[in-house]
DNA sequence: ACCTGAACACCGTTCAAGT
DNA sequence: ACCTGAACACCGTTCAAGT
């Protein structure tokens, strides 16, 4: 059982490996959401992707930069998912957000290291560095799409479109935190998991759906 | 420039120190907004304390163990603001449930790391320990008590009051979360924290207010 | 250009020994 | 009962040297 080459991390076939930064990114994925961030070491990594402790150091800027590669890559991935809900639901702004809504919850509850790691658990939040807010506006404009979409419609009210992304938003990540961290509910059943995402998802319509209800509505 | 004793932590006077527990605790809590989770080490806490490294081990289980204390006296104040808030405007749920998510928010936006700390960023969800759970049930039931009373007043809906609970505290903990990391908002800057924090207050108030609107409601 | 291995300073934790 | 200091295994990071 010397498991020095499983099937998801190869061993290289000469002495570069092809794409040592990616294989890194998995491994580190991989051993996050099997140990938990405070579990995770850069030598395990390394070690895992079949080259020295010191190899990542020519890839990546040290521990934080693998880090962030990660977080990264799971932006990206909920910016796909949210435009995925929309085009989903052609002209219908209430059904995007809602799908949009439980995908997050429901890959960030699959994901909690992940997620923690995306929402900055790990870094003072001064040094944060500019590339991961990108990637995060990626997925914001995903949200802002959808219901500007649904405010020109008339189906969405509010006074400004960020202040509604944002009360969007909030639930559903809010939702996400209280599901990790309470202990109130098991993030291991996705029946349950899907029903609290489609609770909240409806409190927060019933918040913003624009009062007039005709479909047009006051410049 | 020795500082081996400061004025917060000061040195004992005897070989035993006092009252090692909440010292320790309080170095931690200094060290952790100070510095970051990441940059947290036992060794230093020991060291601001004024013990030997080793010492911390007589009064908690490992790092671990001290951490949960930390996150455990932020939940504790959590529950003190959230009926303090409850107090403070009698008969008025819904300027009970503002000045709770306002409070919430400007606390947990000025001590992010102990905030990260207490929704879990750095233990892998399984162990977290049930004291924990303990601590942020008082908080849950807190805002439990104030939606409760509204909804028998009529002034709040909703089909069950934990659900309607739980759309509260998402969103508001869920803005914490985007204010911490997105760097889209200064937390530095109380006003706008504020501004936004009673925003998203009045967009869950409009989701969760009764249907009705004449003081009674359907048994 | 990419990877290795020794080296350094640090860390968490344990444990016999001190007060 | 509480605290210390040496010890151990580990970690992040750097750097001369190898391919």
């Amino acid at each position: 059982m010397t498991r020095s080459k499983s099937k998801s991390f190869p061993a290289r076939d000469s002495y570069h490996h092809g794409d040592l930064h990616s294989t890194l990114v998995e491994a580190a994925e991989h051993l996050l959401e099997k140990q938990g961030l405070s579990a995770l070491s850069m030598r395990e990594v390394a070690k895992l992707a079949g080259v020295s402790h010191s190899a990542p150091y020519r890839h990546f800027r040290g521990k934080a930069g693998l880090l962030e590669a990660v977080a990264q890559a799971g932006f990206n991935r909920l910016a796909v998912m949210i435009n995925g809900a929309h085009d989903a639901y052609p002209d219908d702004p209430e059904a995007q957000l809602r799908a949009a809504g439980v995908a997050y919850v429901e890959w960030a509850t699959e994901n909690p290291e992940r997620t923690h790691l995306m929402y900055g658990g790990m870094m003072k939040s001064e040094d944060v560095p500019e590339t991961l807010h990108a990637c995060a506006e990626d997925a914001y404009a995903g949200i802002f799409h959808i219901i500007d979409e649904g405010r020109q419609a008339g189906v969405f009210g509010g006074d400004d479109t960020d202040s509604v992304v944002i009360s969007a938003w909030a639930v559903v990540h809010g939702l996400t935190m209280l599901i990790l961290g309470s202990g109130k509910v098991n993030p291991a059943n996705p029946g349950e998991v899907r029903q609290l995402a489609l609770r909240v998802c409806d409190t927060i319509l019933d918040g913003i759906r624009s009062r007039t209800g005709t479909g047009d509505q006051p410049s």
